[in-house]
DNA sequence: AGCCAGGAAGAAT
DNA sequence: ATTCTTCATGGC
C-alpha cells in the first residue's frame, strides 16, 4: 500500500457503483471505505467527499483497472433512447466497466452461474485464500497452474458445488492454452475459444468477453435482463435473445447491459 | 427441442 | 420452518 492517488468525483464515477454491479466479486467494505482485490494487486478506496482516495500497491495497474480512458459520458450520450435505457443510465451514470483480468474473469464467472453474489464472493474468497500467493493482507487471485493442481474434491469443499468439475476441467484446458494470443482473436472468434472450455456456456462466455476482455459488442443474458426484456422477447431462449440485444444495442451492448442490470437488480431496494 | 440434476445460501413466505 | 431464487450448463 505504498501508492497513494486521487480521483475527482464526476457523474459518471461512483466507486460503490462500480463495484457493486455485479461485474467484480473481491471487494469488501472496510473503515471508511472499500477494499478490492485484482488478480495479485490490492487498492483501499476512501471517500473524501469532493474526491476518491486510492491507497494500492500499484497506481498505474488500477488507473488501467477502473478504466478512467473511456469517456463515459460520450457512451452514455450515445445509448440514449428516451426510455428504459435512459432510466438505467440515470441510475446507474457511475458504473464503469472493469478491465479484469482474463483469467480471473474466467473462473470468476464460472463460479458465478446460477449462483447468488454474496455465495460468489465467499467460494472466490475462499479459493483465494487457499490457493493463491500470500501477499500478506490479502491473497492473490490463484494462477491456472495452482487451480489445475487443487482438484475437483477441493472446490466441492470450498462450497463450488457442481461447478467444482467445471473449474477443475477448465483449468487443467487452459494449462495448454495461451491466453495472451486470445486477445487478437475477433469478438466472435475468441467466444468459440471460450464456449468450446466444458462447463462455459453463453451467458459465462459473454462475461468473460466483457469484463476480461472488454469486449463491449456482448450482451450476457442472464436472469435479471430475462426479466427485463420477458414481454419484447416472449419465450425467445437466452442464447437467441443476447444475439438479438446485440444486434440492437451494437458496439455500446455491454455498457447497456450493465445498465439494465444494475437497475433491475436493486429495483426492488432504495 | 425441451427437461432436469447439479449444490448451497440468501430471500421470501 | 419451508419454499423459492440465484449473473447456467451439459447430458439426455
Amino acid at each position: 500500500m505504498k501508492e497513494t492517488f486521487f480521483v475527482e468525483k464526476t457523474p459518471t464515477f461512483d466507486v460503490w457503483q462500480t463495484l457493486d454491479c455485479g461485474q467484480v466479486f473481491r471487494f469488501k467494505e472496510i473503515e471508511g471505505g472499500v477494499r478490492i482485490c485484482a488478480l495479485d494487486h490490492c487498492a483501499k478506496i476512501f471517500d473524501e467527499g469532493e474526491r476518491y482516495r486510492f491507497e494500492c500497491d500499484d497506481a498505474e495497474f488500477f488507473k488501467r483497472y477502473f478504466d478512467f480512458d473511456t469517456d463515459y459520458e460520450a457512451v452514455q450520450s450515445a445509448c440514449e433512447d428516451g426510455g428504459m435505457v435512459s432510466k438505467a443510465i440515470e441510475y446507474g451514470r457511475g458504473i464503469h466497466i472493469l478491465r479484469q483480468d482474463p483469467t480471473e474473469a474466467i473462473f470468476s464467472f464460472i463460479v458465478s452461474q446460477n449462483n447468488h453474489i454474496p455465495r460468489i464472493k465467499g467460494i472466490i474468497e475462499r479459493m483465494c485464500e487457499a490457493l493463491g500467493e500470500d501477499k500478506g493482507e490479502y491473497h492473490a487471485f490463484p494462477s491456472v497452474e495452482k487451480i489445475a493442481g487443487a482438484g475437483e474434491e477441493f472446490f466441492a469443499s470450498i462450497g463450488a458445488g457442481y461447478r467444482a468439475a467445471y473449474l477443475d476441467r477448465v483449468a487443467k484446458t487452459l494449462l495448454c492454452e495461451d491466453i495472451g494470443e486470445w486477445q487478437k482473436l475477433s469478438t466472435d472468434a475468441l467466444r468459440s475459444k471460450l464456449l468450446s472450455l466444458h462447463g462455459i456456456g453463453r451467458k459465462v462466455a459473454d462475461c468473460a468477453l466483457l469484463f476480461g476482455f472488454n469486449r463491449f459488442d456482448v450482451f450476457p443474458v442472464d436472469t435479471w435482463i430475462k426479466k427485463v426484456f420477458e414481454q419484447e422477447y416472449e419465450n425467445v431462449p437466452a442464447d437467441k435473445m443476447a444475439t438479438l440485444l446485440i444486434q440492437k444495442y451494437g458496439k455500446y451492448s455491454g455498457f447497456v447491459q450493465q445498465w439494465l442490470f444494475f437497475f433491475k437488480r436493486n429495483e426492488k431496494k432504495v
